[in-house]
DNA sequence: ATAACGTGCAACCATCTGGTTGTACGTTAC
DNA sequence: GTAACGTACAACCAGATGGTTGCACGTTAT
């Protein structure tokens, strides 16, 4: 069970184009890595304004990377690890087929000599 | 030796940036699977300038996806796996932090309930 | 030699992005 | 009830992006 979850071309976009931002991977990282956090005090962390911060988890959100539930008056925001699994998914397949290339040539070829790094 | 080339905040940036359109994915998983094809090769294959895959060209050479080299008046275009593994390796040092979270609250808990996902 | 090909680059354009400030509104604290 | 907090959203701005066309220039073919 590889968890064959195919993205489109738009939601591939919006996930690479999510990861491609400083800020942004680094509140992935945060709340992959410890509790959720409310978007304020994710806000306090960086020097930038809240609205700023705010629309960065809204891109992070809408590419699937986090979601949100409100707790209270602030919104609790969370790492969606799958997602991130799914992006890691494409990347492999995309050497895969580097790698199979050189499994067919070497086929083709017929001449078992271990290619070493 | 798990290759540890770190990339820096930039770098990753380009790196992501370049891959966050179906356009240039689709022209890395070419060059990667196929032959080393020239820019115009390419260029045939999309629905659009030849000058605008060029920039796509520009875009994944930048972020090191793939890289150019002269042959006779054309340049061909080869797919870097290496830069693929990189994006790939951050993806998985994010997940990490997500996976190792529940490892350290399962030794807090230290209650030997095998997490079945 | 000249024409055709492949590439590079500049100028231009519409749209998106990442930031700002300001305003509005629901929730919590006092 | 009122003030403070947390969030959402709109308007605005400078710069990046993704596309176009046009031109220049080196290389190959005839």
């Amino acid at each position: 069970m590889v968890a064959r979850y195919a993205l489109s071309d738009a939601e591939l976009d919006r996930l690479f184009r999510a990861l491609a931002d400083a800020t942004r991977r680094d509140i992935v990282a945060r709340v992959l890595g410890g509790e959720p956090a409310s978007v304020s005090a994710l806000a306090s962390r960086y020097e930038m304004s809240f609205a700023a911060v705010q629309k960065h988890v809204a891109v992070l959100e809408e590419a699937g990377l986090v979601t949100k539930q409100p707790q209270g008056r602030e919104k609790m925001v969370r790492g969606n690890p799958r997602q991130l699994a799914r992006a890691r998914a494409l990347l492999v397949q995309l050497e895969s087929l580097w790698t199979s290339r050189f499994s067919q040539l070497d086929a083709i070829l017929a001449e078992p000599r271990p290619n070493k790094e």
